[in-house]
DNA sequence: GATGAATGAGCTTTCATTCAT
DNA sequence: GATGAATGAAAGCTCATTCAT
């Protein structure tokens, strides 16, 4: 038992070095030797728990993901009404984009970047597991009679990707454009659309 | 003439070949060897025109994002009533994002892997471009009315990343998602939002 | 210990190895390559050993002419009359710089080439370091009343380059001038120079 | 008869440039480029008129170490008794290197840095050529009853060596060494030697 | 005679991976 | 289980040289 817990301990500490890493330099500018100081691990460690780079980017990808989507699931248990429901929504999802902004950029912008075909196809599904997961969100706001009868498939994938812009452009430009005031432009875009009525 | 020509020439069919390697494999998986070959020249051709990798990239994103807005202009051109001219510029977004598929492609997800700082700078440049060129469209629709009295520049990334979300979407499942439908479902978004009336 | 020793030897042989081929080939011309081989190692070591063909350079030279210097200095301890003191002291330095080619040469000659500017005056640093140690010689004998009142610094970089002259000779020009002569000639001119009395 | 002239004219730029750029570089870090922009020339031009880098090299030194000797030649010619001569001798030399340090650094320190067999015999025969000369200035002095009965070429070779030392010295640490220090004490050792009479 | 765009062999350097300890 | 010295394939880049104009 003592020693299996202090196994997963290092795993532990080599998966939250390899997501700081990868988020900040990207797959192929992330080297085994930053991450292995960074997780005080020798380097043979690395390859003791994970056999590639490649399976090391995926399983962190992977468990990231898994902690933002239940996380998200967390706060949105409310008994709020569905207006303030939909702008709870918004702002979760924005706020925890940002928080984690170092797995949704791997998550999301990382996609093409020329890794191990099979590894690309488990990111992927790391993706699809998170549009599937808003797309829940969606259909369960049709069946409540909120949302419109449209393609909730399509329309996870549109919100996916309006949240992912509109908070990239946040972190990229933190003094011209405030957090507010991001979430209330999304918030009334996505309610009403960009015409007037 | 004919010399300037045969250059020019020469220093297009870089480009064209860096455009098509790049966006498949990402910058760093990107490799010079398979640039020269794909263009036709010798490596040392490469950087006889463009003295490193970094700067064949961003001259590769540069003009070829300048080649997009221009067309993106040109087609929107057009006397159709308001409500019909919104739609052609989302379906004309979308046609030419799918047909460019290789520049949107570096420019929206390319953005943090660990190139040259000037580069990175450069390229975030060249998306700011972007972006502004659609803020523009979008004042001139508030101009005449149309469009809501939202922040054009914040609304602008939000349309460019739904915009780049679906289309991505669209080419990783072709079977799935129709190219109609998808227009079809971003303009009732953007036209009205999620919500019902 | 045993660990600690054989990364000592591998370091040793790759200084040995590169001692040769740049004292053969000279900064520029020497290849890792060739260094690598000679050293029985695989090109990679020479980089975990040393971060960089400068770096494997200043090592070389540094170290290597710290050993020449401490050699001189137990050979030249003695309780001969001074006079054959001083024609001691003239053909240990013969012996040695012709013994030590590759370093001489290398720190004498190579002082020019476009070498990074940090090791280059690491190397100047070392070329100081030697003269020093002449002018320390020649103060000693100063000290006892054998040498004249002169410059000891001049005189130590005079005595170096004449030494370095005149070996560089006798290696060129085996057949034609022995090192008996050589030296005979040098004790004669640095006794009492060119000129008849 | 004016086509000629241009293309000697031509020629004098590229060597004055070569010289220039290869005593400031080395022979490895001489880049072609730099010589044919310096030269206000294409860099085919350099080719016309200099069939490889290396007899380029070549013809530098050649042509500059002959008009050095014939400067010392010129300079050389004197009435003055032989004390007074021995010293201009040894001024003058000086006084010339310093002027020519560009040749004389190739001449003296690039001999090994791996130029093409035939090109380093070339230089060799430059160096050789210069030792020559020397000698037989010291030749004359010892028919005149002035120099001492050594061997002329060990002695030119020595003679050489401590001016290009002492010279070197002085360019390096101009602000220590005042070149008229350096020339009394060169003269005081040529003269009389190290030790006390 | 003169040019300069084009070439490609060859170099230094990097880094994921291995394996003896 | 854990280590880190050693590896070597692979990549970006340089530059002397060529040759069509």
């Amino acid at each position: 038992m003592n020693t299996e817990k202090k196994s997963t301990i290092k795993r532990k500490k080599i998966i939250t070095a390899a997501a700081a890493v990868f988020s900040q330099k990207g797959f192929h500018q992330a080297k085994m030797d930053e991450i292995a100081t960074k997780a005080q691990v020798a380097k043979g460690t690395l390859y003791y728990n994970f056999s590639s780079k490649s399976l090391l980017f995926s399983a962190t990808v992977t468990e990231g993901m898994e902690t933002i989507i239940s996380q998200v699931r967390e706060e949105l248990v409310s008994d709020l009404p569905f207006s303030d429901h939909f702008r709870l929504l918004v702002s979760t999802m924005v706020r925890l984009h940002i928080k984690h902004n170092d797995l949704t950029l791997i998550c999301f912008n990382e996609i093409s970047s020329g890794i191990d075909d099979g590894v690309l196809e488990e990111i992927r599904k790391v993706r699809t597991r998170f549009i599937d997961f808003i797309a829940e969100l969606l259909t369960v706001g049709q069946a409540k009679g909120y949302i419109k009868d449209i393609d909730v498939q399509l329309a996870a994938v549109a919100l996916a990707g309006i949240i992912d812009s509109v908070c990239s452009h946040i972190l990229l430009n933190p003094r011209k454009t405030s957090r507010k005031k991001a979430v209330d432009t999304l918030h009334e875009i996505l309610s009403s659309g960009f015409l007037k009525a």
